[in-house]
DNA sequence: ATCAAATAGTACGCACACGTACTATTTGAC
DNA sequence: GTCAAATAGTACGTGTGCGTACTATTTGAT
C-alpha cells in the first residue's frame, strides 16, 4: 500500500534532486533556480505587486523580498511604487533582466528536456495533475 | 502540452506546500520536518554511517551534519566510531529519540492522511511511481 | 611497502524558506 | 468622519540545502 508517508519522501526526494540539477544548470547564469521562477513569472506578466509573485511562486512574502533585492540589485528588475494604492510596490522585470532569462531559460532547455525524458506524453499531464492535486490538499487547511 | 517548465513548477509547488504543513504539524514535538525525515530512517535502520542517511534522505552531507549535530543536543541521536573503519562515524537513535518520533509520527498523521485524501489508490501508486522517475532521470546526469 | 586516488566527514559561506513581530496604508462598518 | 480590521511590505532570526575547500583514513595499483 502506498501512504502519505510515502508519497512525502517520493515528492521531496524528486523535488530535492530537480533542485539540484536546476541550480548547476544555471550558475552560469549568475541566477538561482528560485531568481529563475521569478524572472520566469515576471516574464509572463509584470508590472504586479509584490505579493502576486508571491502566489504565482507558492512562496512566502519574507523569501521573496530578499530575492527582488537581490535581483534589484543586479538591475534585472525595478519596483516601483503603485500609483493607487501607497501600500503597493509594482515589480517590473527591466529589458536587461529579460534578456539574461530569455538566454538562461534557451541555454537550460537540456535540463527540462530530461525532466520530460522518461515521462510519456500521458504520463507529464497525469503527473501534473497529481501534484496539483496535492499541492491543493496541503494547501485548502491553511484557512486566513 | 505538458512542458519541463510545468512540470518543474507543479512539483516545486507542491513540495513547498506539502513542506508548509509537514513543518507546522511537527513544531509542536520541536522537529523539523527534516529532522523527522532522519528520525524516521533511523527507526527503520540504525547504526549506519552519516553517508547512508545522506542517500536514503535524498540529501547532502553539509545538510545532514548540522541536522545530526542538532539532534544529537537533544539526545534523539548518538554517534560511535565504526570498529573498522577510522574515517567512519555510525548513527543511532536513542532510545529517547525512538520515543519521540513514534508519538510526532502518531500525532500527525492527520497530516499524512490529508497528503493522499484526494488520490484514490491507483492515483498515489502513480504519483509515486512518476516522482521516482523524475527523479532518477534528474539524478543520472550526476556521474561521479 | 609506497603513494596517489578515493572515501567519510568537517568547516564555512551564501541563498533560500518561513516564522514572529513590526510599520504604513487602505477599507469598511458605524 | 472615525477607527478597528485587513492588507502590502519590512526586519530579523533559525534551519536547511548545498557549494568549495579542507583533514583524516583507507584502498589499490605498482
Amino acid at each position: 500500500m502506498t501512504d502519505g508517508h510515502e508519497i512525502a519522501m517520493s515528492l521531496r526526494g524528486a523535488y530535492l534532486s530537480m533542485h539540484r540539477q536546476a541550480e548547476a544548470a544555471l550558475s552560469p547564469y549568475i541566477l538561482t533556480a528560485n531568481q529563475f521562477v521569478l524572472l520566469a513569472l515576471l516574464n509572463d506578466r509584470d508590472g504586479v505587486p509584490q505579493r502576486d509573485l508571491v502566489e504565482r511562486a507558492s512562496s512566502d512574502p519574507n523569501t521573496i523580498r530578499p530575492m527582488l533585492t537581490s535581483l534589484e540589485k543586479k538591475g534585472h528588475i525595478v519596483r516601483t511604487p503603485a500609483p493607487h494604492d501607497g501600500r503597493v510596490w509594482l515589480v517590473h522585470i527591466t529589458t536587461n533582466g529579460r534578456r539574461i532569462f530569455k538566454t538562461a531559460r534557451r541555454e537550460t532547455n537540456a535540463f527540462r528536456e530530461r525532466l520530460c525524458a522518461s515521462l510519456d506524453d500521458h504520463e507529464r499531464e497525469s503527473l501534473v495533475r497529481l501534484l496539483a492535486k496535492v499541492a491543493a490538499s496541503a494547501n485548502e487547511n491553511v484557512p486566513r
